[in-house]
DNA sequence: TTGAAAGCGCTAACAC
DNA sequence: GTGTTAGCGCTTTCAA
């Protein structure tokens, strides 16, 4: 059996309560009595137990992870298993576990009800967040909530600067002699890709090149799609960025299919830097998504407390060149 | 504040201790008892407090994923990202959590012991298992471990079928004319990865073809270095099985390199049938993995309780034949 | 079959 | 600065 607060106590020599006032790190004690008390803790190999813990202070014990989307599958996605994972190893030392839901866009209220209610939620991680996601947001969760895309005054937000990747990534298409760029774009109802459609039309119009805008839902299939629509409207686009990875493999797929050589013919740039777009071949032009380090943020937002966060952290994107673009 | 079991109790009209036993499904209660405490339950739609009865049944909330590796840098791994995540899909509904450490391969002993003491810790699932971490498993473990790989008779076992589908796959090569097959294996520390071998060897032995083979470590840079090795050895090589997708692109681009065509030179499949074996050029053939499905298994029986569990669970695997082999 | 009572390990008022 | 006391919500003997 593990060792526990009273053992510690009756070691120290002092009570349950100042002992766990020294552990606990707050709340008046005497040096003599802390140090005793860490002594003893140090060498009993105590560890509070985070149940009980939780039990008196109502702190909750696991993070939730809350993926909006329209339907269960967007839980599968190589994306929420990265943030998932990096979420689940950043909650270990904290003893929080992490759970998984999908958080249906079109009535996310009962399920975020259910979730403010629970005593063993320690706080939210939401992705694809949607403004009307952060709305039905119940008061109980305020402060134990961090957003990975579009926040608001009181939900911290971190994200990616795909703004700033996507005005790298255009440049770079430029600069290559490539002059009518095509994109490809998120789906249509996440707020969080609007900031590239913004940085692809402000380059655009600086440049004085074309704007040419298809959506994609970031599948290979979608990406697929989204090429052969942009050949049967604008035949000489000599450039396709897709704001996935997956996308833009879907892509060249279609631009061979109709017999077009990449990046001969046309260039094609992704973003995410899957550990593929070095291994296709020809290797994919990318720019980095740190979603790791992303999820990390957010996870520890929420276990910290997330009203000490600044609102918006923007993680820095760089491109990376390789042979498609 | 949701309510409380003394809240269900009392407008049930019964006591604490007969709503306890009812809502547990366990111990004596009258008819009448049971239908007054579930409606009344219903009716203040009355969830139990996790965190109370952990701290009363000892039982842990959270679950640990545990992946055994000579460094932390083998948590960083799509394949490790699929298990977590189906992990805490699966842990999502009930009320657990999961977290994700590192296993040294080196010196298992000191996390496993902790693991053991915290109260917090529900039970564990351990992939890229070896018989030294299974010794080392102290025994407040017991019935509360499960292995994605190799188990022992107290930890059963959750594992992809390998050798079954290695045995599909080289008759699929050899059905497709190739005759000098070489196998690139996973690390020769992973027990998991001698199925597959035998299933080879047996296979070559019965088919009277020559057996060759070449370790790897799953990922792309060693199944470029193995088929370097193969072709500096076994030149008249005519195909490469490789018992990862990653080792299998790795080793399309070694041969591509040394101007040998895929699949018209030396056919090539992997294993696990990544999203991007379909999306690559050549499509890659390869096999099934359900990975999701062995660490649902896995989860599930640690939180039911492993020692209700088969010694070994194997889940079937299939040749998805595409254009590289 | 039921309820009273004890207690899991901890924190937090509140007296001293 | 310190200790006493009272719970957090639940399960579980144990006596009725």
């Amino acid at each position: 059996m593990p060792p526990t607060l009273d053992d510690v106590a009756r070691a120290a020599g002092v009570s349950r309560s100042t002992a766990s006032r020294v552990l606990a790190g707050y709340g008046p004690a005497s040096p003599a009595a802390r140090d005793r008390v860490r002594a003893a803790a140090d060498q009993l190999g105590y560890a509070p137990d985070q149940v009980a813990r939780a039990l008196v202070t109502g702190a909750g014990y696991r993070l939730v992870v809350a993926i909006a989307g329209a339907s269960p599958a967007v839980l599968d996605d190589p994306y929420v298993d990265r943030v998932v994972r990096s979420a689940a190893a950043t909650g270990a030392p904290h003893d929080v576990g992490v759970s998984l839901v999908w958080l249906p866009l079109d009535d996310p209220a009962p399920l975020l009800r259910r979730l403010a209610e629970d005593r063993g939620v320690r706080g939210l991680v939401i992705a694809n967040t949607t403004d009307a996601v952060l709305a039905a947001l119940p008061p109980a969760l305020a402060g134990r909530v961090a957003s990975i895309g579009v926040g608001s005054r009181e939900i911290p937000s971190f994200d990616v600067d795909n703004g700033g990747a996507t005005t790298a990534m255009i440049h770079h298409l430029y600069a290559a002699g490539r002059r009518r760029v095509a994109m490809v774009t998120g789906p249509r109802w996440m707020p969080c890709t609007q900031r590239p459609i913004d940085a692809y039309r402000d380059a655009a119009g600086e440049a004085g090149m074309p704007v040419r805008l298809v959506p994609g839902d970031f599948t290979a299939a979608s990406g697929r799609a989204a090429a052969a629509r942009i050949l049967d409207r604008w035949p000489d686009t000599d450039a396709v960025f897709a704001t996935s990875d997956a996308m833009a493999l879907g892509a060249i797929a279609a631009l061979r299919a109709r017999g077009l050589d990449v990046p001969g013919d046309v260039a094609v740039a992704g973003f995410d830097d899957i550990p593929f777009a070095a291994l296709s071949l020809p290797s994919l032009t990318t720019a980095t998504h740190p979603v790791e380090r992303i999820a990390a943020g957010a996870a520890t937002a929420v276990i910290a407390g997330a009203r000490t966060s600044p609102p918006v952290t923007a993680y820095a994107s760089h491109v990376v060149a390789r042979e498609t673009a």
